[in-house]
DNA sequence: TAAGATAAGAGGGACAT
DNA sequence: ATGTCAGTCTTATCTTA
């Protein structure tokens, strides 16, 4: 899969030095058959179009059409707004104009006039009448707004709108809430990424019970079949200490101690985050950096009395 | 004031029934 | 499907240095 991603990732990166090339490279032939071609479906998943070969991480590839094929650099009018998994028809919709001239600039007839309006309510109504599209609509509008307050890229956006279309194709959304929904949906993404925000962040900047957010995780999880990569406790690691301004020199430290304790096999079960905020609050102490266990709690998002238990396992685990 | 101790309760995973 | 169990983490309160 890894070189599949990268196989995709090369053709459509490949600079249009040579001209010529644009349209002799075969950007788009399935790796795996060499035979079909790699194509978006609706939900945007990536497949070919003779093997159903399916290509999955290539969504941050969606701009490159964002590029000038003309000698001069400047002229990019042929190719519009890039697509968009977070719209929810994916930014391509045809709306009939509310201009009363026709295609010539002549104003046309009454009666016409009338037709006209009527075929523009009857468009615009079947556009957001279908309950999948309008739970899309609803959704993205509060994606824009999360990502924001997450300060999240658009790569994780993307993820995430992707994820909450699989959920809503496998009918997901049905008597359950929007937003919790797509709060998970963000989770995920975070996590699929390592972008490092924890769950709490994400409830809190939509107003959900944690525990809420955490069950439609793993129903995600569960239903998507969603493989996440474990949390990297460095991560974790440089996040805590960004926010609670600790010296590089602890840093390292701390990340030695979390080396050590992966390898003396006290990590299992407990969590990264714990774990890091305590390897950070012990490796400032012994670099004589003045540093409170409140403060470090405040920055990582778990208790001092979590801190303090870790603290008990660390000590004795590395015997210090 | 920071650190440590203790207790009670929530929520989920593993496992057996 | 349901219940039990060990273990984690949180909240809250009290004590110690």
């Amino acid at each position: 899969m890894q070189q599949t991603y990268n196989a995709i990732v090369v053709l459509s990166n490949s600079t249009l030095s040579d001209k010529q090339n644009v349209h002799s490279i075969p950007a788009n032939l399935c790796p795996r058959c060499t035979k079909g071609s790699i194509v978006s479906d609706t939900s945007g998943e990536v497949v070919c179009t003779n093997c159903g070969y399916v290509v999955t991480q290539t969504i941050e590839d969606q701009g490159k059409e964002w590029r000038s094929f003309s000698d001069d650099n400047h002229d990019r009018a042929r190719t519009g707004a890039p697509t968009s998994l977070t719209k929810y028809d994916m930014g391509l919709n045809t709306t009939i104009g509310t201009s009363d001239r026709d295609s010539s600039g002549n104003s046309i007839a009454m009666s016409m006039k009338a037709t006209m309006h009527r075929l523009r309510d009857w468009d615009r109504r079947s556009k957001l009448h279908s309950p999948a599209d309008r739970n899309l609509a609803r959704a993205f509008n509060e994606l824009g707004r999360l990502g924001e307050k997450l300060a999240l890229n658009d790569m994780v956006i993307e993820k995430t709108a992707y994820i909450y279309r699989k959920a809503e194709e496998k009918r997901l959304t049905r008597g359950r809430s929007i937003t919790s929904l797509l709060a998970a949906s963000v989770y995920s993404a975070c996590r699929d990424t390592e972008t490092p925000r924890t769950l709490k962040e994400v409830a809190n900047s939509c107003n959900i019970k944690k525990k809420e957010v955490a069950r439609y995780y793993r129903l995600l999880i569960k239903e998507l079949d969603l493989k996440m990569p474990v949390v990297d406790p460095a991560k974790c690691i440089s996040k805590i200490a960004n926010k609670a301004d600790i010296s590089e020199k602890s840093k390292r430290k701390a990340l030695e101690m979390i080396r050590m304790a992966i390898d003396e096999k006290i990590s299992s079960g407990k969590g990264p985050m714990g774990l890091a905020a305590t390897a950070l609050y012990l490796a400032c102490v012994l670099n004589g950096e003045s540093m409170t266990q409140e403060r470090i709690a405040e920055a990582s998002g778990v208790t001092s009395v979590t801190i303090r238990n870790r603290c008990k396992g660390l000590k004795t685990g590395l015997k210090m």
